[in-house]
DNA sequence: CAAATTCGTGAAAACGGTTTCAGAGCCGTC
DNA sequence: GACGGCTCTGAAACCGTTTTCACGAATTTG
């Protein structure tokens, strides 16, 4: 077994002291040609690697970024996370990477090994932006870190998302505007999703504006499979007075909703319209289309290092900075069927609300970029 | 600006020295109940929190764990990346994360940054598993790794996979059964996938068992979209020759063919039945079901960890284990159809296997609202 | 009861870098 | 020719922890 190769041993072989080996890697001071010479050929000779942890010590913080989400198995998450890496790994730091599996107390002990890991900052998505005990331990040790889709409206917290009351409003009037009266929001569990939540308010704010009662709220937790959701939607979905137009809070939660739908027998869009909530790359894939609210994926987690990086450097503002979202409507999302009982003519087309970016959206928005297809 | 916290202050306030703090923290010795309650009294006072840094320093190993994936947007890699996350996390190690994109000289880059970091070994996933540049320099240093759906067939390496070619030629199999005579095989690229390769491999042999010839390999890039491939199917789907079956290397692409096929105007499976590979869990929810194998994508991930703990206590072994797969046929693997539906321009219906749903989806694909995108 | 263990503890030496400080040599200037 | 100001370099301190070693006290053993 050779013994390892440190500084030392390549002083040794350049005939000068570990000072100046090192000053001649970091560039932090000039050395002599002769001497730099000889340095660098003793490192590529003995295949030096000056340790992470040794700088590590010196500086009191690694050169790495703690990344803490719900779980890398919604797609949603890993487009961030994707983004997170490739703009950590560009500034040469490397994330630390942990899932909470939406157990707000798994939170606390994994940001505590995080810290204690002497990251730089940290990016997470936490279950709530505002009364969180997790956040308030980093306020506390001063360390800088950036939430993603969280959308933290007391506390004044750093954080990168899309509008989601605005995005919620925009694809219910989408839903209103097809002709659609009876329209049920399914959310995610509002106790780990500050988001279920936003965007269900969004979709009371729009049912109100029109005059319409929103339907009770289906709580379901989207990582049941879908037998578990189509039993709760059978009795919701007999009768009648069934709604014709579903919108639910993510899209994986969306794509089991029409999976339990057609086992029922029950048409999409034909007999119901469904909608989702965040883009995932496979909605386009699938037939018809998945309707939902298009996020910036990638660029959100992008984004959110960049803003990490400005605070670690003292810059940065703690705000919410909101990207521009997409409404992809069309597909699993068509004119309500009409009753044909009391009326043979299609329902009027109502004129759209504006596609796209919604006035509402911040003007801070650093760069439109159509973001690369994250598939 | 406080001072940190470190051992020597909670020394101080517990009234004894350094090492007997440490002592008590990691039960490496026993102290007096007296001093161990100090101890831990102006730990919890303090908030004190052992910096890994320094322990590393002193071990010479970071409680981290380096990974090495192409990419975090296929679900597949994802879900792994969550065994791994899991388990390693249950060892009180963190993954680090890190992703080539496909780009076998980032490999190297990648490997490199991650044993400066010190880690305790690593799980990857590489381009090429036995002529591998990374993986020697790995072996000269004897830090130990376990690959992940690679499947080297010369060197010796731990690996955590399944049988790519059995499990190509079972699926293959399952096309004949099903009476299909001219299956086309979509690869992913052949330099970046020994999955790719094997899983053709698998296909051409049981092709030849079956007396039948092979149609040219189409290599696709699946992060390619939906047009791309259309334009690359095409010239394949015309005529009266056309095959009647597709095996895809991966799910993705599997996804994005059938999406091509559609707008195409072909029916899925009623022309054309489609087969992917990995059994993403979105394959389950689209309808019809994607045929798939099914990997044991998050066991894979932990059963790695499982195996790389090994190694790092000098247990493990240096070989291939090949976890079950489990072939998913019906939904998009129908029945071929008959010589007469093929001339005839309206093919009737194919009576699906398995739980019967309307296999045309196809009517439905393009809606006129279907188009309608913003920006 | 003396000798031999065991036990609890502290001082100090690592571990591998970065950085401060001081000194040595060299140049130009008066 | 002395001096001040460069430039290059090395010795040594330091970062936070673990761990070895030694030592006195308490306990067991012969």
């Amino acid at each position: 077994m050779p013994r390892p190769v440190t500084i030392r041993t390549v002083a040794e072989r350049a005939g000068c002291s570990i000072a100046t080996v090192s000053r001649v890697l970091n560039g932090s001071a000039r050395a002599s040609a002769q001497v730099e010479a000889r340095v660098r050929a003793a490192v590529a000779e003995l295949g030096f690697r000056p340790s992470e942890i040794g700088r590590s010590l010196k500086t009191l913080r690694a050169r790495t970024i703690g990344v803490v989400i719900p779980s890398l198995t919604n797609p949603v998450f890993a487009g961030s996370v994707a983004g997170i890496e490739a703009e950590a790994r560009g500034r040469g730091h490397t994330p630390l990477l942990t899932a909470t599996d939406y157990e707000p107390e798994r939170e606390r002990e994994i940001v505590s090994a995080l810290v204690a890991q002497s990251v730089a900052g940290l990016v997470l998505t936490v279950a709530d932006p505002d009364a969180n005990a997790t956040l308030d331990l980093l306020d506390a040790e001063a360390i800088p870190y950036v939430l993603v889709y969280n959308e933290p409206t007391q506390a004044e917290r750093a954080a990168v998302t899309v509008d989601n009351g605005a995005a919620s409003r925009a694809l219910t009037e989408a839903f209103l505007a097809a002709g659609h009266r009876r329209v049920l929001f399914i959310a995610g569990r509002f106790s780990t999703s500050d988001r279920s939540r936003l965007r269900h308010q969004g979709y009371l704010a729009a049912m109100g504006v029109a005059g319409l009662s929103p339907e009770p709220v289906l709580e379901l937790d989207y990582l049941a499979d879908a037998a578990a959701h189509r039993a709760a939607l059978e009795g919701l979905l007999a009768g009648p007075a069934r709604p014709t137009g579903i919108i639910c809070s993510n899209d994986l939660l969306a794509l089991s909703v029409i999976a339990a739908l057609r086992e029922m027998g029950l048409c999409v869009p034909g007999d119901v319209s469904v909608a989702g909530f965040d883009g995932i790359a496979i909605g386009r894939l699938v037939s018809p289309a998945l309707a939902t609210v298009d996020q910036p994926t990638r660029r959100m987690g992008e984004r959110a290092v960049e803003r990490l990086f400005a605070l670690i450097e003292g810059q940065g503002s703690r705000t919410v900075e909101h990207l521009p979202f997409e409404l992809r409507t069309g597909g699993t999302l068509a004119p309500a069927p009409s009753l044909s009982e009391l009326s043979l003519s299609e329902p009027e087309a109502v004129p759209a609300p504006a596609r796209g970016k919604r006035p509402a959206q911040t003007a801070s928005v650093s760069r439109p970029s159509a973001s690369r297809k994250a598939l």
